[in-house]
DNA sequence: GTGGTCTAGACCACA
DNA sequence: GTGGTCTAGACCACA
């Protein structure tokens, strides 16, 4: 596991959305172990505290959890995780429609903004 | 004018983008002159400074222009004005495209979410 | 006369300027009568208070002197102009060579440089 | 590292313009980290925010970058580096040239000046 | 420890 | 009156 960092964002934001990512479309599933802090730290060249971080604000989510002497897992049943999904679908959503309105732009624009930019970028 | 301050985003950031926003809808026009830094702040009830730093940003994206000792300007023509909206508004679709791929959303669901959330936000 | 100004500088400077380089290039000459505060401000669209600014600059200068009630003339002789010529040259050359030595330029890439730059602005 | 201000001109440009001459020749290189806000205004007795001004011009033109958490380093590699060097040393050469012409200095009589110039700077 | 933001307030140049 | 710069100092997020 590599990643590029964008520095307009906080490290441990970055690695979480990563994760989360990896959660909701099924590449890390629950009961799935996850690297310890050491391990990954050492893997994306960061300070620990940054990974530790990370884990504290996946845990504080309930999207992972501690058993201890044994590591971190991805916590769950298949159910929560597709809640957890359609959350930060709703958000992405959300900020997205917030966005575009303050732009002046009005739902039906939005629609057909989306729809070309499919377009568009399946062209590519 | 009076705006309320989201605690999670720089002061001055919430600033820039609400007149960015009154700018590519039109509600302040090329040639406008906007307040002062003392004037808005007194409004606002911000530290001078911090509209300071507002309207600096805004000039180094040359949306608005000083002009010494008479105070600040939109600045630039309808077109511009027009390109930068653009700007802006590929900018949010592209932040929300990244969001939904995160989550493993295909470009149809994608459509179909928006869709959706415009059909459920006209009803409130 | 017209002139465009440029925002970085204060426009006073940018009137003192054009009129010095008017008087060393001997477009005017000693003895020429200006124009008053009150034309120059309103051939140009400026406040009067800046005209009037750029004036007394370039009376404590001694480049121009004011008769009462007959306006203002172009000072001293063409011996005194071209001394003051030969200072603002002086100027120019001074921050030229401690800008070009501040970026780590040898006085014989200061010369190169310089020749190169006429070249380049001959084939023009 | 002391230095010496000059009341004509912003701290903070001074700072950027020293900073700028160091990178440029060479005595900061890319990959070096510059010091921290609060060092650097210890030892030149002005306040953080003056120097954090400095910093975030020069980010802004990307000659340092910030590594969070871990303070700023010169930005990019030698070629950049180059770049921004003949960069500014044209904008000087082009204040130069504008400021002899200005004064009506012919090609011939410039580059016989700097000439000139040279020699006595020698001398000294 | 490091940078980022903000307040409070001063003083200056400019028009 | 208008913007520009600076000081002094606080509090926070991040690594």
């Amino acid at each position: 596991m590599t990643m590029e960092f964008d520095n307009n964002q906080p490290i441990y934001l970055q690695i979480m959305n990563y994760m989360k990512g990896e959660i909701v479309t099924g590449k890390l599933k629950p009961g799935d172990k996850i690297p310890s802090v050491r391990e990954l730290a050492a893997e994306l060249q960061i300070n620990p505290n940054t990974v530790q971080r990370t884990f504290q604000e996946l845990e504080r989510e309930e999207i992972v959890e501690t058993r201890r002497g044994m590591g971190r897992y991805v916590t769950g049943n298949e159910l929560t995780i597709q809640t957890i999904k359609k959350e930060m679908a709703q958000d992405v959503l959300d900020r997205f429609f917030r966005g575009m309105q303050e732009l002046g732009f009005q739902s039906g624009e939005i629609l057909a903004a989306v729809a070309e930019n499919i377009e568009q970028r399946t062209k590519l």
